[in-house]
This record gives structure tokens, sequence and C-alpha cells, in this order.
DNA sequence: CGGGGGATTACCT
DNA sequence: GGTAATCCCCCGA
């Protein structure tokens, strides 16, 4: 099983919830690791002041202009990485940042190592979090996403509207009204919790 | 070409 | 809750 083209071709929005519940995979020299997807945010390109792509395309961001289902790996904060799936039309710089895995079920002993970490919430419990478990490094940006090492596997079981809570995106100053951030209702994988919105 | 700041995390009080 | 760690992108000059 697999994941289609159309999958990665709905809008950024539908395809932020519809990635919750696949399984992101990574296939390295060092071993298999993959999670399930629990939390992700949807950053919707020029225009949006909190995405990258919000002032146009620079050598960075140039991925987030071409087609949809192929990665963009960021450096941040001079020590981490940050994954996300390129979406929307070819030029509109749209992309799904995935924030939070639950570990498993190939690579955990692999990723406790790689994050020096014994407890299962701290191997994918955020987006830098999570790169450093898998091994996603800026080696990884531009790849497509539907086959090839690193890859988005289908949900096995469906999930339903009433499991998935949208709130505030996070760690961004501008843009933060609007409701972007999606997560498994409940999961103990969250990077953060949801709060009620008001 | 310099400098501010960042889609984060860990560890401290 | 506060803050250091630590690179590099990007804007303005």
């Amino acid at each position: 099983m697999k994941l289609t083209r159309e999958f990665f071709e709905q809008s950024t929005e539908q395809l932020a919830a519809a990635l919750l519940g696949c399984r992101l995979e990574h296939r390295s020299p060092q071993g298999v690791a993959s999670g399930v997807i629990v939390e992700t945010e949807a950053y919707l390109g020029v225009g949006d002041d909190a995405c990258h792509a919000s002032r146009g395309m620079t050598p960075r961001n140039a991925v987030m202009f071409g087609p949809p289902g192929r990665s963009y790996v960021y450096f941040i904060y001079g020590m981490y990485f940050c994954f996300n799936v390129v979406s929307g039309p070819v030029g509109s710089g749209e992309a799904v940042l995935i924030r939070a895995l639950v570990p498993g079920e190939d690579g955990i002993s692999l990723m406790k190592e790689r994050r020096k970490k014994e407890g299962l919430r701290d191997l994918c419990s955020g987006p830098g979090k999570l790169c450093e478990a898998l091994g996603i490094t800026r080696e990884h940006n531009d790849l497509s996403l539907l086959s090839g090492s690193l890859r988005v596997l289908p949900r096995l079981q469906p999930i339903s509207q009433e499991e998935i809570v949208a709130g505030s995106r996070i760690g961004i100053s501008s843009a933060t009204h609007l409701q972007l951030r999606f997560g498994l209702k409940g999961s103990p994988y969250l990077s953060k919790q949801f709060t009620p919105s008001r």
C-alpha cells in the first residue's frame, strides 16, 4: 500500500488533517525508523506571514514552490531540523510541518540511540525531536515522499473528524489567530497540549 | 557585509 | 517560567 500523487494534491489545510494517522518512515543505512503522525501544521505560502514563503521564493524555500508530495527540510536555531510535506499547487509556496509522531513500530532502539533518551515520549514529540530520531537532515530536503528511503505511508485505520483537534500554530509570532495546527485528540505524544479555543 | 532573529529543545529555578 | 545553545538565512546598507 502506498499513497498516490492525488493524496498530496488536496488543499494544504485538508492535507494537514489527512496526514494524521499516516506513517512517516526513514530507511537509512543505520536501520529503519518510523512513527505515526499525530500533529501537523499548515503553512499557506505567499501572504501567510508565519510561512517561510510569505515573501516569495528564496534559495532556502524554493522547494515549497515546487510540486506537492516532496520534502522541505530546514535548519533552525543552529541545531535542529524541521520536516515538512510540500503541498498546494506549483508556485503556491505551501507546506505541512510534521510536529509529532508516535514512535515505532520499527526502530525504537535506533531512535533512543539517536536521541540519547530512553522515554518513548521523548523520542518524537516535537518537530526537531522527530527529525533527530528518524535521522532526517538537510540531505533529505527535496525528496519524493511517495517512494524511496523517506516515505509517507497511508493510514492503517480510518480516523473520524471527532478524533481531530485544531488550534493555533506554535512557536510563531505572526498570524497566530489562524487555526492551522491539527492533532489527534488526547495523544500523549503531542509536542504540546491543545488548549480549548476561546 | 553585518546583524537580528528563528515553524526548538533541554535544563534550571 | 526563564534562558542558553548554536548556525545560517535574509534584509538592509
